[in-house]
DNA sequence: TCATACACTGAGCAAAAGCTCACGTTTTCG
DNA sequence: CGAAAACGTGAGCTTTTGCTCAGTGTATGA
């Protein structure tokens, strides 16, 4: 038992052949986690189908968890790329209020059906670290104030605090769609679900009385 | 390695102290899952809270998962038990419709909030099994009939399909005080949104168009 | 009373998972 | 070229976890 107590810093990848291998991991990871869930996502399996060896793996992650987050890290700014253009783009295009929550709510729908397993593991099943939780608020923050943006312009909209209205909308908007395609049951049409969600936040914004 | 293969049947509790054995592995279990969350939730551990050898908790549980299902049978059982009763009064009692809706948001919240994080850890951590989810879904529709049959009746109400709109509260009630407990936010008080809830329910339901 | 079924014990096994490290291979660059 | 740095390897160590089983205590009823 030598004193050998060195700190071990990873390696951080400086050729391109190591930037491959990286990726492939991390793409790896994807698969596996999506296959075989969280619990059974093994470090030894992901090296496995990343054709490389287990030591390669722990070249560049310290651990299994930060495979994990460094794939939520990732999912979750592709979503942020996809939505806040298009979020963006209706309140400079301003069009009809229901036009626009059908593309939000939509729009949410194919974002969490892309990959739907791998969503389910990686933002249920795996532990919550503050770091990927607190990433999750700053894509709800930033999605609801774009979407306040649109509502507090849109003329049709007579709610009193269109940014708390925002808040409710996202938030709604989001939980359905993740109820809806992580969880789907056999008989039920999620379009109807998403229609009649629709209708529900148009008239909870156009305050008619 | 001698040649006995024979099967061995789970005991079934028959004397008082063997029910009462249950009883403390269950709640220790609830306790472990509960602080250590459900991958650091261990037989042996659960076993050394209930004060029981490893070797009791196997004589009634044949694997870990099955202490999970028991856990989370119990924990929606008590739901109904509190829920239904209470949706069940709304139809007799005809309770003006903010009114009904408030009950209805508070009351979700309140059981939302009664463990959070052992609640947490049974359906957001712990790999949902197919009995868990049907026994969810069992509750989820009999929660939106009951609520249904008061919109029915309710003449407030001005909706297209009352039976239609009361799976959408259900769902938004569920969805809205799930997160509002589990994954509090700090400077947020749950209170605005609750009341927010309601407000868009409300416009929902009354469509004065 | 005492035989029998019921109940409980806990050392320890088998399997699996996370992870290390000494060593070989490839790339870079003077 | 040739040395140094970067990169890749995989047998196997360590730890943990689920779980067994031979044996000991405890209640029950004939």
């Amino acid at each position: 038992m030598p004193a050998k107590n060195l700190i071990k810093p990873r390696r951080m990848p400086r050729q391109g052949r190591s930037r491959e291998t990286v990726e492939a991991i991390v793409e790896a990871a994807a698969q596996v986690f999506e296959r075989h869930g969280y619990a059974a996502g093994t470090t030894n399996r992901i090296a496995d189908r990343a054709g490389l060896s287990i030591g390669s793996l722990y070249q560049y992650f310290p651990n299994k968890d930060a495979i994990v987050v460094e794939l939520a890290r990732r999912h979750i700014t592709d979503i942020g790329e996809v939505a806040w253009p298009a979020l963006e783009a209706l309140a400079r295009e301003m069009p009809p209020l229901r036009e626009a929550l059908a593309a939000i709510v939509f729009g949410t729908i194919e974002l969490h059906a892309r990959s739907p397993e791998l969503h389910r593991v990686l933002f249920e099943e795996t532990p919550r670290s503050d770091e990927i939780q607190a990433l999750m608020w700053e894509l709800f923050d930033r999605s609801s104030r774009l979407i306040g943006d649109y509502l507090a312009a849109c003329p049709e909209v007579s709610v009193r605090d269109p940014y708390l209205a925002a808040r409710m909308v996202a938030q709604v908007v989001d939980q359905v769609s993740h109820g809806a395609v992580i969880h789907p049951r056999d008989g039920e049409a999620p379009e109807v679900y998403a229609r009649e969600t629709i209708t529900m936040l148009e008239r909870y914004l156009t305050e008619l009385g």
